[in-house]
Formats: structure tokens, C-alpha cells, sequence
RNA sequence: GCCCUCCUAGCUCAAUUGGCAGAGCAGCUGACUCUUAAUCAGCGGGUUGUAGGUUCGAGUCCUACGGGGGGCACCA
């Protein structure tokens, strides 16, 4: 059959829910139960009535069985059995039940109980039809596979294969979680703007967009930083916004080119605050979704225990590479042996190179990588007594970069510095020190020392949720135009 | 941007060395008042992603294009 003829036969149960005296499309429909909760009420004893219910869902499987319909109907909490029989809701009732498809939505009221084989069951009094669904749904077994579909279609992945929609639930538990968190330590949630004059707070290519009447160009930020830590000078004291922010990259299993970030700041705090922070928002996370610790990842198991090790960056790089990091010569050397090119770049840089080639992918972690070179860091505050290190730690799980925090720099002269500073072997394009005087001029009316926080929301679900790809926690993730 | 790879019925998948495009689900018709991916009988459903090429003959081989997936690059 065409898919034509197919739309073509639903019409025509359409028309006939219609000639029943059925609105096809469905009205208000009150004080429906939650499927789950349905199915928690007790069973009535052998010859008793049970609860009477009222549920409503899309119908995913129908048994016909001559007199008697089976339906299996779902909601957003789970699924439960409805019994239809013949007799039992009369003429109207068993022709609208002979002309509902897979797909359709439908309300019941009737009592619940268990049938002869043990199955939970409404047992149907009355039908209310909710909506029509005039496609076929997927495969009634395997759901919807195809990757681009599921992503493209994401309302038919939602309702054909729940795990899918379990991901989703559960990223909004993460996501509610982390606002409980903040609130709980006195964080109050602010809004900053996604159009910006200049891109900064991060090292990325941003996207253009264009105002009409100011007749400028604007970016759509790639960080809200340097707005939030604005708000500390202005004493909003414990800010966070939760938001969308845009880098046009590439894409890949962890890249879609808008994602959402947690960024949290703390007035009077400093990097160890922050991963005080992370560790509460994590555990919040994990908490909300179902309390596991030890949480799988594909093959393997991540022990998300609390506290979690701490580590110098200098140290890491000692162990996993085996070279010192003040031993320029042994680390241009190692870079080498990396396959880097470690010529004419600044010694940090290279560091840099040779820790993200050799040593990230070894951070099974969760692990808080810490103590980073001062010169890679321009937004950060340099650690009493050894300028050459800066107060940052990154968070890594699974060779994941889930969250970067800093000791705020809050030196308005050496922020200016470190804006007009260009380390050899760094791209002018991509370079975080993106000149914004405004921001100085800001820190030049004090701003409070403090720690600050990203978190890769994403990324941070992918794990939680043993998600292999950005894409399954993203409803629609970018794809090229059908 | 580069490399590899995939695209067959609405959905899930077959098709030997290049030799008649198939099955299950879904759909339609019929039987069945306790089924469990219900079952049973019957019927329909295809420009094999698109456009070319090689060949007596192409789902299968070649080229280009489109879309997807994996990897690389990019993402400090």
C-alpha cells in the first residue's frame, strides 16, 4: 500500500468517528490519571469491582479478538492494558473501537483490574476519542531506528521508543536539579544577552547575525562570562544563567553548534568553591534521575562516589606524558614524539598541546584536572605566590570536558594586559583575549574576588544518561535542511 | 574541508558470482468475548535516494550529485 492509501484509509475512519457523533479531533478531557500511577492502585479480589480510572493516550498496539479489543494505550508515564468488550460499551462505543488505528488518541474511563492471565487492565465503560492519527506509526516492535529520522522526526522517536523519551525526562530532572541546587546556596537566576557586540568569554567562532535599524552586526554569544561577572560588580553577589549558547564549529558525537551551559558565579569564593559547586550539582543530578553512583557508560561503569580526586595539572602531565613542565626542551621533545610540531609556539602552548593530545583521553575521572599555566588562562586570577599558574580546574569524565571554573581575574590592569596579549601558535580568530573595554571599565569599579563555573549541560546528560552522542540529548539537534 | 561507509514497500529487514525484487509488521477483507509483538485464511502495496554509464541483463559494477552515519581536521 501506498502511503497515500494508507492516509487514505485513516480519513476514512476519520469520517466514520465522525458520522459516530465523535469529535475526531477531541475536546477538553479533565482529571485523567497518570498511567503510572494506575498502575500502583490495588488489584480488586477475584469477583470484586475495581478503582474506576480515567486514563488518556496514544493507542500502540490493538489485539482484536472478534467481540473483544485489546488496546495497549501510553502516556508520558508508562503503559497499561485496555479491555474493550462489545457488550460492554454498547453500540456507539464498539463502532468507535472497530474504527481506531495505531496512532490515535484516546480517552477511557472504566475500572481497573487484572484479566484471567494476570495482565493489568482498564476495563473500558466508555470511549472518548482524543485525536486522530492520520500516518502510520513505526514498527510496533523495533520503533523508529533510522538515526537521522529519530533525530529529524523527533516527535514520532518520542512517542515510538521510550527509552527515548526517558532521556528526555531525565534530562529535564538534571536540568531542574541544578536550579534546585543553586537556589538552595542563595544563586539567583539572571538573563544576559545572546546578541553581543563582541563574542568573549570563550575561544570560538561565533555566528553573525545582523540588527535592521542599528544597522550593526552582532554575535550570538559563544559564553554569557563577561556579562555575569558585570553583575558581581554590580554586587548581585551568587548569580547563574542556564542557556543556550552558539559556536560555529564543526559537529561531531559531542558538538552541535548550539548547546546549553550552566555558568555559576560566586562573590567572595575561588576555584575551590566551584568544585564544591560541581560536585553538589552533580550529585543533585544524579539524585533527581535515580540515586545510582556507579552509573553505566556503554561497556563500562562510571563511579560518580563523591569526592572525587583532585589533581595538578603539572603532576598529570609528569605522570601520563613523563616530562616536567618548567623542562622546555623535554616537552618540545615529547610534543614531537606526539606527532606536534612544537615550532615557533609559545612553550604554553605547546604544554597545552601535548597535555590535551597525550593526557585528556586518559582522564577516566571523574577527575578535577587543576593548577592550569597561567599564560593559556586570560581570564583568570594567578595563584598567590607563582604567577606562572592560574587558579583553574576542568572536570573530566571519560576524556569528556564536563566543567571549567576559575578563580575570577578581577585585576582590571592586568585583564587589559592579557586582552592585547597574543601567545605564538594561537589563532588571532580563535583567541579568547577579545579586547572589551567595557568590561574592564567594569572591573576598574571592583569587582569582588569569586569563582566562577561552566558546565556543559549536554555532555553532562550524555554521561548521566549513557547517551554515546550529543544528538540523543538534544530534542532536535542541527541537521542540513530536508 | 578530507577519508571510509550506508540509502531496497509507511516501518523493520532479506535478495548467492551481475540472472524473475522478497519477508515480517502496518493496511484492506473475513473468523474469533481474556489476548500479550494475539492467531488463522485471503488481498493489495516498489521509478531499489537522484541522474548518467558499462553490460544480452544492474538492488549488486563505475561516475557525479543529494542525504545520513563513523573517523580526521576544527572545537585554547
Amino acid at each position: 500500500m501506498t502511503p497515500d492509501e494508507l492516509e487514505r484509509a485513516r480519513h476514512r475512519k476519520l469520517a466514520k468517528i465522525a458520522e459516530l457523533g465523535f469529535d475526531p479531533w477531541g475536546q477538553r478531557f479533565d482529571d485523567h490519571l497518570p498511567i503510572r500511577e494506575v498502575r500502583e492502585l490495588p488489584v480488586p479480589e477475584e469477583g470484586q469491582i475495581g478503582t474506576k480510572v480515567r486514563v488518556a493516550g496514544r493507542i500502540v498496539l490493538k489485539r482484536d479478538q472478534g467481540r473483544v479489543v485489546f488496546l495497549q494505550l501510553r502516556d508520558w508515564t508508562g503503559q497499561v492494558q485496555v479491555f474493550i468488550g462489545k457488550k460492554q460499551v454498547g453500540d456507539t462505543g464498539w463502532a468507535l473501537a472497530e474504527a481506531l488505528d495505531l496512532g490515535d488518541l484516546l480517552g477511557v474511563d472504566g475500572h481497573f483490574g487484572k484479566t484471567k492471565t494476570g495482565e493489568l487492565t482498564v476495563f473500558a465503560q466508555s470511549l472518548t476519542f482524543l485525536a486522530k492519527s492520520l500516518l502510520p506509526p513505526p514498527e510496533k516492535w523495533h520503533g523508529l531506528t533510522d538515526v537521522e529520522q529519530r533525530s529529524r522526526q523527533r516527535y514520532v522517536d518520542l512517542f515510538s521508543n521510550p527509552e527515548s523519551l526517558q532521556t528526555f525526562l531525565g534530562r529535564s530532572r538534571v536540568v531542574a536539579a541544578m536550579r534546585r541546587v543553586l537556589a538552595d546556596r542563595g544563586f539567583v537566576e539572571v538573563e544576559t544577552p545572546t546578541m553581543q557586540a563582541i563574542a568573549g568569554g570563550a575561544a570560538a567562532r561565533p555566528f553573525i547575525t545582523h540588527h535592521n535599524t542599528l544597522d550593526i552586526d552582532l554575535y550570538l554569544r559563544i559564553a554569557p562570562e563577561l556579562y555575569l561577572k558585570r553583575l558581581l560588580v554590580g554586587g548581585m553577589e551568587r548569580v547563574f544563567e542556564l542557556g543556550r549558547v552558539y559556536r560555529n564549529e564543526g559537529l561531531s558525537r559531542k558538538h552541535n553548534p548550539e548547546f546549553t551551559m550552566l555558568e555559576a558565579y560566586q562573590a567572595y569564593g575561588d576555584y575551590h568553591s566551584m568544585m564544591d559547586l560541581t560536585e553538589a550539582l552533580i550529585v543533585g543530578s544524579i539524585e533527581a534521575i535515580d540515586g545510582r553512583f556507579h552509573r553505566p557508560w556503554g561497556e563500562s561503569t562510571v563511579d560518580f562516589t563523591p569526592p572525587w580526586p583532585r589533581k595538578s595539572y603539572a603532576d598529570l602531565l609528569q605522570e601520563v606524558a613523563g616530562v616536567d613542565i618548567h623542562d622546555d626542551a623535554a616537552i618540545r621533545e615529547r610534543a614531537k614524539a606526539a606527532g606536534l610540531d612544537p615550532t615557533r609556539k609559545d612553550h604554553d602552548v605547546v604544554v597545552s598541546e601535548l597535555f590535551e593530545e597525550v593526557v585528556e583521553d586518559s582522564l577516566t575521572g571523574p577527575i578535577f584536572v587543576i593548577d592550569y599555566p597561567a599564560s593559556i588562562c586570560p581570564l583568570t586570577k594567578r595563584k598567590a605566590g607563582d604567577p606562572s599558574v592560574a587558579e583553574r580546574f576542568e572536570l573530566f569524565v571519560r576524556g569528556m570536558e564536563l566543567a571549567n571554573a576559575y578563580t575570577e581575574l578581577n585585576d582590571p590592569v592586568l585583564q587589559d594586559n592579557l586582552f592585547h596579549k597574543q601567545l605564538a601558535g594561537q589563532k588571532a580568530d580563535e583567541s579568547m583575549a577579545k579586547v572589551d573595554d567595557d568590561f574592564v571599565r567594569a572591573l576598574k569599579h571592583a569587582m569582588p574576588p569569586a569563582g566562577g563555573l561552566g558546565v556543559g549541560i549536554d555532555r553532562l546528560c550524555m554521561l548521566l544518561l549513557d547517551r554515546p552522542n550529543i544528538r540523543d540529548v538534544v530534542l532536535f539537534p542541527l541537521l542540513r535542511p530536508e
